[in-house]
RNA sequence: GCCGAAGUGGCGGAAUUGGUAGACGCGCUGGACUCAAAAUCCAGUGGUAGCAAUAUCGUGUGGGUUCGAUUCCCACCUUCGGUACCA
């Protein structure tokens, strides 16, 4: 007992780990700032949005992965730059203010507040001076500034990049737009005739069709319960992916940023950048280039072209009909009397079904307009149907329906009765499926007997020679939607005169700011919470502001640019800052924001790229996902139906797996749950008196076991009621408020220490793994620390360390542990390096060796996964300083030679034994002391050697 | 459906170029210290047979290439992540 207190004193953490943190704070120990003479290294963590729940023990594995390698790459003579901030911006601190009256300033204030603190105490290596919020005027000065350069430029496919949108204004009142080729939503053409004579808001509509930031009238999603509009990433299944709201579409005119003109480069320029395959291929399939032939087919008695796009332009001459969007601007006029009635019903229903309904039920729905195309190929006239499973928003709207090889438009074809002509010939690949554009062309005219590809390009020749269309290149990549009908946004740098031409503030009027109110809920007619401020709004005169905000990712989108001239108030970033810091040389963060804030990232940042505001192409060069730590939850089974007004709660070896929709599965607080986490989970007494005092209306339930019956307080049944068993039910999931299973890193690092806390979080497995949290193997990190400790103090706290020379294996070891730790590191293989770090501490144990030129360099080796204990053991040491400006240990190859080399001996690649031999041994010399040992003698027998293979280094195989 | 990642002891995981499968840790078993417990220390720990030496099986399944395969190739199964009426 005595010993063990006077033990718990010499490695008392909490005293070490408050005493070096102010150290650290006092000294600017992790302040950076430019240094030429030293090379410059970029670590990002992807920033947290401050949510009121704090940091769970998901958070942190990313930022001490980053953590370690910014301290090891500062170790390693870089000039490091490694800084925190907070996305801070967002709807759920306005709900919050909905609920409470809290204003989301002050909300998000007291957040960051607390995750500052959950930050340090996990002795995160950031330097604060950089901090950057989103949400603080001085940021979002810039990303209204940004925003604006947007609104200003428009993008020339022939130079291909950003240009000014006067360069363009010049061009039309010159040529109109004959020879413009842009990335536009404009699809007339007019002359600078035309130009001159468009009225201001005509001029102003065509501007629009052309600027990257521009304001169209389009159907958005639209969330009644959020009163707001989401982004498609934010709407899951139909549903908000925040509560889980229904989510319609709704007509609205909104700002949108055209990220459609970088589609191309956003996808080519993923070749030079390292991140792992499975991340460019999800950016690849978002972008979802396709290339096909953009043709019109002509309409029977109508003068109107209908416009369609295909990547199967082969399959020409099997078209049987036609299929419009619900939403096509022709489907009026292409609507025949006698077909108004039921076309009008159908549109009603296709445009007010939600997301969730269009996607859940595959039901096969459509409408026949009466009116008919004419197949330009062959003359045939072919009907016009309208259907929701065409969408407006893709291609043109409108497809050419060939029910023969394609699966959508065969089902549509046999629900309605109409023809299908087999015009492919697949039995030459008995493997292909209807996609694959494999076969002979049959029933085909002049394409008949050539093979799918061939039969592509001579339609796209025949189509473009008859000037009815051309070959194009299809992305699914929408532009984003950059409108949101909420109060905690940055506000747009722009007014409305009366005829509602946008206009931009000038630059000397940034920030806007948002103005303070006290109410926060959107409008009825679904208008931002800044609508009600009607001063607000009408302060200029004539003008009145736009009151809409930007969506969240407009704050990420630039984030890490402004780290690096955080204070800047002339511009986003110095120049100079900008050619020291570069890009972000090493970004880690979530696989949740693989295709949205990667993507507009980097599209923000191709377009300041254009505008030779940045130096390079792209934000970030290498990019690895940390793996999710996820929760376990533990659930009890509700009966859904009362007895008698009573809740029943069933264990979960009676629950029926047939009768599961019986029930409902109610999270239950972790802590009250013995063995969590397992197929054995329980809850005890204990633990259900727990229950039903912590969630109040199940205070009478009755729990339902195997041998018995507990309802208010009294069990009825075999045995005793200390021994009651109720099964729960254990699954592996998010770590979430609403399941109650949030661990506190504070709780864990309170208990073991945060040097203990990083190394174990890093110890679970690689870092890009997901896997549930738990405490299981904490306890072998825990004693490792300690054992670590006690090679320099022992538990009476007593000094060991000698000046004793070290001998040739102490040095052996210290160098091979070295050379893997560093190699490690530098793979992101943090839980190997721990391991082998434990193997140094197990084997220099077995020596009893304590000498200072091997324990010195241990800790400088140790220090960017514990680097409180490593800091405190460097100072005890007698060293000045901090331990994490040292210089990094070197290996040298002189001291792990080895004078023997150990091979195992195969025979016919079997391991039968193992074999030292000097380490300069030729083969001809290893063979023959190989031959004569008795065991191999024994295996080969009277048989011949066919074979002797010596790997050098490696092993030795003998092959009979 | 499509795209991507992964399947190794009771558990987390290791094996970086095809060359000793299971490093390291947890757990478990036995022992030392102790009146006892905790802590700590020592030893053992993939399965099967055997007192043992040893043999044999073994990296999701089935095939293949190779002197030799967790690693490469083909087919399949399972789990996880992303995504979808994308013409």
């Amino acid at each position: 007992m005595k010993k063990n207190k006077i033990y718990k004193m010499a490695l008392d953490f909490a005293k070490i780990e408050k005493y070096w943190k102010d150290f650290w704070i006092e000294n600017k120990t992790y302040k950076v700032d430019i240094d030429k003479d030293k090379e410059k290294y970029y670590v990002l963590d992807m920033f947290p949005y401050p949510s009121g729940a704090g940091l769970h023990v998901g958070h942190p594995l990313g930022y001490i992965a980053s953590d370690i390698f910014s301290r090891y790459k500062r170790m390693t003579g870089f000039n490091v730059l490694h800084p925190m901030g907070f996305d801070s911006f967002g709807l759920p601190a306005e709900q919050y203010a909905i609920q409470t009256g809290i204003h989301p300033a002050e909300s998000t204030r007291e957040n960051i507040k607390m995750y500052k603190k959950q930050l340090s105490n996990l002795g995160l290596n950031y330097d604060w001076s950089r901090e950057v919020q989103t949400s603080d005027p001085d940021y979002y000065k810039w990303t209204q500034w940004i925003f604006s350069r947007l609104f200003e430029h428009y993008y020339d496919i022939n130079e291909n990049r950003a240009v000014p949108i006067d360069n363009l204004i010049e061009e039309f009142e010159k040529y109109g737009n004959l020879n413009v080729n842009a990335a536009t939503a404009e699809t007339k053409s007019f002359t600078a005739e035309d130009w001159k004579k468009m009225k201001d808001t005509e001029k102003n509509d065509v501007l629009m069709n052309y600027r990257l930031a521009y304001r169209k009238v389009g159907y958005v999603n639209w969330c009644e319960a959020l009163g707001t509009v989401l982004a498609n990433d934010e709407v899951k299944d139909g549903i908000s992916e925040r509560g889980g709201h229904p989510v319609v579409k709704k007509p609205m005119n909104q700002w949108s940023l055209r990220i459609t003109a970088y589609a191309e480069r956003l996808l080519n320029d993923m070749e030079n950048i390292d991140w792992s395959d499975s991340l460019k291929s999800m950016q690849r399939n978002w972008i979802g280039r396709s290339e096909g032939l953009q043709m019109f087919f002509d309409i029977a008695q109508s003068d109107k072209k209908l416009e369609i796009y295909t990547t199967r332009p082969d399959t020409i001459f099997g078209v049987t009909f036609m299929v419009l969007s619900p939403e096509h601007p022709f489907v009026e006029e292409l609507t025949v009397a006698e077909n108004k009635k039921e076309v009008e019903k159908y549109i009603e229903y296709a445009v007010n079904k939600t997301e969730i309904e269009r996607t859940s039920e595959k039901k096969i729905s459509g409408v026949f307009t009466g009116s008919y195309a004419v197949n330009p190929i062959n003359g045939k006239q072919i009907p016009i149907w309208i259907s929701e499973y065409v969408l407006m928003d893709y291609g043109t709207g409108a497809i050419m329906a060939v029910p023969s090889d394609d699966d959508r438009d065969r089902a549509f074809a046999q629900h309605f009765n109409l023809p299908i002509i087999n015009i492919i010939d697949k039995s030459k690949y008995p493997e292909a499926t209807s996609k694959d554009k494999l076969g002979v062309m049959i029933n085909s005219d002049f394409i008949t007997g050539m093979e799918v590809p061939e039969a592509i390009e001579a339609i796209i020749n025949k189509v473009e020679s008859m000037g009815i269309g051309k070959k194009q290149v299809n992305y699914k990549l929408r532009d984003a939607n950059f409108s949101r009908q909420r109060y905690w946004g940055e506000p747009f740098p722009i007014i409305y005169d009366e005829q509602g031409i946008a206009y931009l503030l000038p630059e000397d009027e940034l920030p806007v700011e948002l103005p303070p109110m006290t109410e926060f809920k959107p409008t009825v007619d679904g208008k931002s919470p800044l609508a009600r401020n009607k001063n607000w709004v009408n302060d200029i005169d004539g003008f009145y502001r736009e009151t809409d905000t930007m969506p969240g990712f407009a704050g990420s989108s630039w984030y890490f640019l402004r780290y690096m001239d955080p204070q800047n108030e002339e511009v986003f970033a110095s120049k100079e800052a900008l050619e020291y810091w570069q890009d972000v040389d090493f970004y880690i963060g979530g696989t949740e924001h693989a295709v949205g804030h990667l993507m507009y990232s980097r599209f923000w940042h191709k377009f300041l790229f254009d505008l030779n505001l940045v130096p390079t192409n792209e934000p970030f060069k290498r990019l690895v996902n940390q793996g999710m730590i996820q929760g376990v939850i533990e659930f009890l089974y509700l009966k859904k139906e009362k007895e008698n007004g009573v809740n029943i709660f069933v264990s979960k070896e009676l629950v029926d797996d047939n009768k599961q929709d019986e029930y409902a599965k109610i999270p239950v607080y972790i802590k009250f749950v013995k063995d969590y986490g397992t197929d054995n989970s329980y809850l005890d007494k204990d633990g259900i008196d727990k229950f039903r005092e912590w969630r109040e209306e199940y205070k009478n339930a009755k729990f339902v076991f195997q041998n018995g019956v507990y309802q208010s307080g009294e069990f009825d049944g075999e045995g005793s009621e200390e021994n009651m068993r109720f099964t729960t039910l254990s699954e592996v999931g998010k770590m979430s408020k609403r399941y109650h299973n949030v661990v506190n890193p504070d709780d864990v690092v309170d208990e073991y220490g945060a040097d203990v806390f990083r190394m174990y979080e890093m110890f679970l497995g690689p870092i890009e793994q997901s896997k549930p949290w738990d405490t299981k193997g904490i306890d072998g990190i825990s004693k490792f620390i300690k054992r670590y400790w006690g090679l320099y103090e022992d538990r009476d706290g007593k000094w060991l360390v000698t000046e004793d020379k070290p001998n040739a294996d102490e040095l052996k070891l210290l160098h091979k542990t070295i050379k893997k730790v560093t190699e490690d590191i530098n793979n992101l293989s943090f839980n190997t390096a721990i391991s082998t770090m434990m193997v140094f501490v197990n084997e220099i144990k077995k020596m009893d060796s304590h000498k200072k030129a091997v324990l010195e360099p241990m800790v400088k080796l140790i220090a960017p996964f514990a680097p409180f204990v490593a800091e405190e053991l460097w100072h005890r040491l007698g060293m000045s300083g901090s331990v994490h400006h040292e210089q990094y240990p070197v290996f040298e190859e002189k001291y792990i030679k080895e004078s023997t080399v150990k091979y195992p001996i195969c025979i016919n690649g079997k391991k039968r034994g193992i074999e030292e031999f000097d380490a300069n041994a030729t083969q001809d010399e290893i063979k023959k002391i190989v031959r004569e040992l008795d065991y191999v003698k024994k295996w080969i027998g009277d048989k011949p050697i066919r074979k002797e293979i010596i790997v050098p280094g490696r092993m030795v195989n003998i092959v009979i």
